[in-house]
DNA sequence: ATGTATGCAAAACATTTGCACCTGG
DNA sequence: CCAGGTGCAAATGTTTTGCATACAT
């Protein structure tokens, strides 16, 4: 399983780090709330604290295994990083999230970072949107 | 002044306003918490609420006087909404915020809700940035 | 006058931390 | 065995809210 990934990043193999990658592996959800792992761990009968979500979240973050998104909305939601690099696009009436990825946009970032001195450490882009109206 | 973008947005003209925009008009920084704007009106002798400012810029932004973001580090920084729309690269190091525009990355944007079937509400993109080392 | 705004203190909220106890290797 | 992990409760930092008072129109 992911025991590997886990004592890859110097963690150990603990019954709470391998229930939260679980879910966040089989939710049909790929983007979930600290607070959601742990209702949804919960509801399964687990029992575990939120502040270990919390710091078992934040340990994932710093190895790589999760990237931490701060959406619009008050609290951060995390997905597994087990896919190459994407955006995202937040549907305002469903919540839907949808991953899109464009090479041109990724390249024009760069070239303007670097137009300005810079480099690129990371970077959010997020639309927010609204399903097409056709009949209006 | 801005006493009639006020009372455009149905507020009173009050001076706990006036004082916020002010501050958002005359600081060198464009990128303000409300903690940094409470801070900057209480340096200058001027005597109110940190709630206060809260509600206010709230309201601004309700108005579309004021635009809140939501770069990561906490707390929301406002900027007025004076100037056409822009995007932002923050300096990881240095904290500088330097706003720049993309003619092709907006349509690309555009084109790239359009064809999941959406229509983009608003959108946020934010390069986290470190200066170009030149000697490494 | 009267509907809004304000200040203050308290609440709310997501997240972090201190500490005593437990556990994986 | 022991460094590291966990649970709980308490602390944190930002933002919001309730309520009595003050103000703009």
């Amino acid at each position: 399983m992911e025991s590997k990934d886990l004592r890859e990043a110097g963690l150990k193999v603990t019954s709470p780090r391998l229930k939260v990658l679980e879910v966040l592996d089989s939710s049909e959800e790929r983007h979930l709330s600290a607070e959601g792992i742990y209702r949804a761990l919960l509801a399964n009968g687990e029992e575990l604290g939120l502040a270990t979500v919390y710091r078992v979240l934040t340990q994932f973050e710093r190895a790589g295994l999760v990237i931490r998104h701060n959406f619009e909305g008050g609290m951060a939601v995390f997905e597994l990083s087990d896919r190459t690099h994407h955006d995202h696009m937040v549907c305002l009436e469903t919540g839907d999230v949808v991953e899109f990825f464009d090479e041109q946009i990724e390249d024009l970032q760069t070239e303007i970072a670097s137009r300005h001195g810079y480099e690129i450490v990371d970077h959010s882009l997020v639309l927010y949107v609204r399903p097409i109206d056709k009949k209006q």
